[in-house]
DNA sequence: CTGTTAGCGCCTTCAC
DNA sequence: GTGAAGGCGCTAACAG
């Protein structure tokens, strides 16, 4: 009798095992009294199976605590129910609420969430991309402007995945997947008008990271912003940054020691506004009288600033549920949409004002 | 020939499948010209492998591109190499430091880790729970202050796991787990030891959430230090908050429709400092000139309030990072000690001084 | 409606 | 040093 299994043949009855091991679904078939196959269709396809058998196959389980086994489920059906989410930054709070976003919406599906963090080492992203391989994930969300095996300026052969892979945040250009993010280039030109509305006419701009497709975005928005206006664009006015705070300080130093500053900077995210407004304040301008600043993202901190900064919002959380439920679709085979765009919010608030007479 | 597979059968050589299918361990063995137990020894045990087979076998595997099929590793062998991070509020940055440590360690041993965001629905956790029973996670790192089943207060079974728990960052008391944090009752006793000795005899205490391990020693060590200082302790100095930004602006709101203010306010973390330190000051309070201002954990942003925060550094990363190494541990077999305590800092900034003469 | 059976891909005795 | 073969736990045919 081939399918018995030695397991069966040494158990002993009537004794607790010292190691009680989980049960499997053997156990519950015995204990039910029917087949694996009538205990596998009762929880997948119930409908399929007879009230009385349904009703003692529950019993067994909620008897034994019967819970499939995770291995052997994705052995067989070729699914993980998992997605694997790769980030360049997970301290960064920008990301953190995505994520939350995104965990959200996989667990309501019954999908469970891992974490590929690349924390500044871009070696560590081909033991990502093998999650994919192994079929240790179904589908990939890619939050770091590239395809597994590229480098951030598009240079290198992508990988071929098998999964599905969708970017989030941020555009992968020239990737063929869908993107989801939020319109980068529209906001800054907005804010960039709000600023000029307010009479500057020395608008500064404070990058991100050379290279960062966000950053391309949004650079561009806010020449767009400076020609509309008939300011014109001045490369002068264009501060180096990389979206940390230390750049903000940075400028803000560079800014104390100039002889003729802007009116009003823009930062292309919050922590660097929010390290410009602290080094403005500690070097004795007054924001946003002396000159006004603003950001981008609308991070909790924020509107904790001093003074609150004006800023951009952006819907993070939904950002990262529309990326799951992208990725779940695909995973469901549906079509999705090659692109989505989430509405920005432009958020007044202390940080800038009209500039100062002799400005 | 029982072993002879239908895949084998029906291959089309010299022919690119239409959709290229993952090498299996087969394939290699056939391109190599040994069995599948030679390839898999190749892999995991070089040295019981020829020279000749060995070469051969790592030939075929980079011409395929073979990668081991996770499922079916983890079937054979019990082992998922995932771990469980289970957390109340992921778009916290206190936590996401903590996770970042936690990644980075358990990447470097081989391990992905899988989140479980709490975010307020205590109910989520029981998927998460079913995660260390189906075998999806070899182990599971516990942030949130109870076990499986059990409520933050301690009520309730908590759930019996067959997989190794560690509780980070928060101790779970009762539980019979190893735990690893900072002496929050020493750290918050040396703030307050500090704040006394600036001379300031009326110092308040914000309140984390009530029943939280945490705010229970640090309350404690508030309590500890003033009595230290045979100030003793006075329940009205202290006020209610949950660790939230919002509880900082409430209790702000509360100090300034205040008569009796108490010169020194010790915040039991940084989030609701910075949202008292933020109102204190739109309503007109000078800080640290009219009232001092402390919190707890220092999170990037507490150096960029206006004044910079005083505050009690916690060694995030690198409490993540033992969290994982003690799990990994246990995962080996391995002993480890029940308790783990990382040293904290106090880190004086400008939201402290010595209190007003007539305060 | 239900049971039998054959693998999913891998690792690991066991035999040579 | 190497190969043959069984089985980890489950599900999806295929019969009945």
């Amino acid at each position: 009798m081939k399918s018995q299994t030695p397991r069966e043949l040494d158990a002993t009855p009537d004794e607790e095992p010292i190691t009680p091991r989980a049960a499997r679904i053997q156990d519950v078939a015995r204990l039910a009294q029917v087949s694996t196959a009538t205990v596998s269709r009762a929880l997948s396809d119930p409908a399929r199976v007879s009230a009385g058998a349904k009703a003692r196959v529950s019993e067994a389980i909620a008897r034994l605590g019967y819970l499939p086994n995770s291995a052997a489920r994705s052995l067989r059906s070729q699914k993980a129910r998992m997605v694997l989410v790769v980030l360049p930054d997970l301290s960064n709070s920008f990301f953190s609420e995505i994520l939350q976003g995104i965990e959200d919406r996989l667990y309501e599906a019954g999908y469970g969430m891992i974490i590929g963090n690349l924390d500044g080492s871009p070696q560590k992203e081909a033991r990502f991309a093998a999650f994919t391989a192994t079929g240790q994930v179904d589908g990939a969300l890619l939050l770091n402007g590239h395809l597994f095996g590229q480098t951030r300026d598009g240079h290198g052969e992508p990988m071929k995945t098998s999964v599905p892979l969708v970017a989030l945040c941020e555009a992968i250009p020239g990737a063929d997947i869908p993107q989801i993010e939020v319109d980068n280039r529209a906001a800054a030109r907005a804010m960039t008008l709000y600023l000029a509305g307010l009479g500057h006419r020395r608008i500064a701009y404070v990058c991100g990271p050379a290279g960062n497709v966000l950053e391309v975005e949004r650079c561009r928005g806010y020449r767009e912003g400076l020609e509309a206006t008939q300011l014109g664009f001045d490369a002068d006015l264009v501060l180096p940054g990389d979206y940390t705070l230390e750049a903000g300080i940075r400028v803000g130093q560079t800014l104390l020691a100039s002889e003729v500053r802007p009116t009003a900077v823009f930062c292309s995210n919050d922590e660097m506004a929010i390290g410009l407004i602290r080094t403005l304040a500690a070097g004795g301008l007054r924001v946003p009288r002396d000159i006004s600043v603003a950001g981008f993202d609308d991070i909790v901190f924020a509107a904790m600033a001093d003074p609150p900064l004006t800023t951009i919002r952006q819907p993070r959380r939904e950002l990262g549920r529309k990326g799951a439920s992208v990725i779940l679709d695909l995973l469901k085979g549906q079509g999705v949409p090659k692109r989505i765009r989430l509405e920005t919010e432009l958020v007044v608030r202390e940080s800038t004002a009209a500039p100062p007479p002799q400005g």
